[in-house]
RNA sequence: GGCGGAAUUUUAACGUCG
């Protein structure tokens, strides 16, 4: 079991998971240390379907959850399809010698975060009577999914209050909650709290407020925050796009996608959606044309959400024959 | 019988109605 074990995580974090799933259906014996790699291993690939699926094939067979197995199955739930799987792990856990276990609490938290109702998360929040940072940072990250930056701030301040120091998870979400126009204000002064931690401020935070500003109408402190990051990934750069994009910069937005490509940074599958929507936002079409041209060479499937964009943009330019030839290309089922 | 192996919180685009 131990080697069938050490072979399924080898092989999962090397990306060979038709080797592990076939060490997998191989292995005789399973114990909970196994079945809660696997689990977790297709819940970090983003199969949480897959990783339910065989949640529940281990129920049939049978075994007994642990506590460790629970918080890996919660952890699959994501989006409102799951919020059935996840209230019914959610009642096994209630039944089992581990409700009350604040690792559980945080991961119920953080399920009914993305896969229920802001009201949902706060009441598992609100039953919790342990808390630790996670439980806090988990909660937060509700307030991102469900756009409640006040609420979010709020918890920044009880959080200190309690004596949990906020890290980089929490601002992440907590700028995450403040990415829309009503919310900008909370940002902000979420903003003059994180001053004093911003000698371990990393990437990621600033991505997030990067994108909270652009996403609130300010490219201007969008790109001052942009202008003063050290490391740019591609989230840095397909946040600065769109930030352009979406506001009919398209110049601008394609500049910064040649300056990204120099800077050795390979853009993804999102970056050209944005760059796509730069272009359909002011009629670019032989930009856009060039755009969607260029995306084999990054090795970028064009995806529904790409022709989308091109569609739009031929049409728009009254150039309908063109884009109805492209309609004809798509894969899949058209509607 | 002992030991070891697993778990929960974070950022980028996305036509539908309000």
């Amino acid at each position: 079991v131990v080697i069938a074990t050490a072979l399924v995580n080898v092989y999962m974090s090397c990306h060979c998971p038709n080797n592990a799933k076939r060490v997998f259906d191989e292995s005789v014996e399973r114990d909970m240390v196994l079945w809660t790699i696997i689990i977790t291993s297709y819940v970090q690939k983003g199969q949480g379907e897959v990783a339910l699926k065989l949640f529940q094939q281990m129920i049939m067979e049978g075994a007994l959850p642990n506590e460790f197995t629970y918080a890996s199955a919660l952890s699959a739930c994501d989006g409102a399809l799951q919020l059935e799987n996840g209230k019914m792990i959610h009642s096994l856990v209630a039944r089992s010698e581990f409700h009350g276990d604040i690792v559980l609490y945080n991961a119920l938290v953080t399920m009914y975060g993305k896969c229920g109702t802001w009201e949902d998360a706060m009441a598992a929040f609100d039953e919790s009577t342990e808390r630790d940072k996670v439980t806090w940072n988990a909660i937060i990250g509700a307030c991102a999914q469900h756009g409640h930056g006040k609420d979010a701030l709020s918890y920044v301040q009880k959080m200190q209050q309690r004596g949990f120091f906020p890290d980089k998870l929490t601002y992440v979400s907590a700028f995450g909650a403040c990415t829309n126009q009503l919310a900008m204000n909370e940002g902000k002064k979420n903003y003059t709290h994180i001053l004093y931690v911003r000698d371990e401020s990393s990437a990621n935070i600033e991505n997030a407020l990067l994108n909270m500003y652009g996403r609130c109408g300010s490219v201007a402190r969008a790109h001052l925050v942009f202008d003063g990051m050290r490391c740019r990934d591609v989230i840095t750069w397909s946040a600065i796009i769109a930030a352009y994009a979406q506001h009919g910069l398209a110049e601008n937005a394609l500049d910064l996608a040649s300056k990204m490509v120099e800077e050795g940074v390979i853009p993804n599958s999102i970056t050209f959606v944005n760059m796509l929507s730069a272009c359909g936002q002011v009629g670019l079409v032989k930009e856009g044309c060039d755009c969607f041209a260029k995306m084999r060479h990054f090795g970028v499937t064009p995806i529904m959400e790409h022709y989308n964009c091109l569609i739009d943009l031929l049409s728009r330019a009254g150039r309908l024959d063109e884009g109805e030839m492209l309609l004809k290309q798509l894969p899949g089922e058209s509607s």
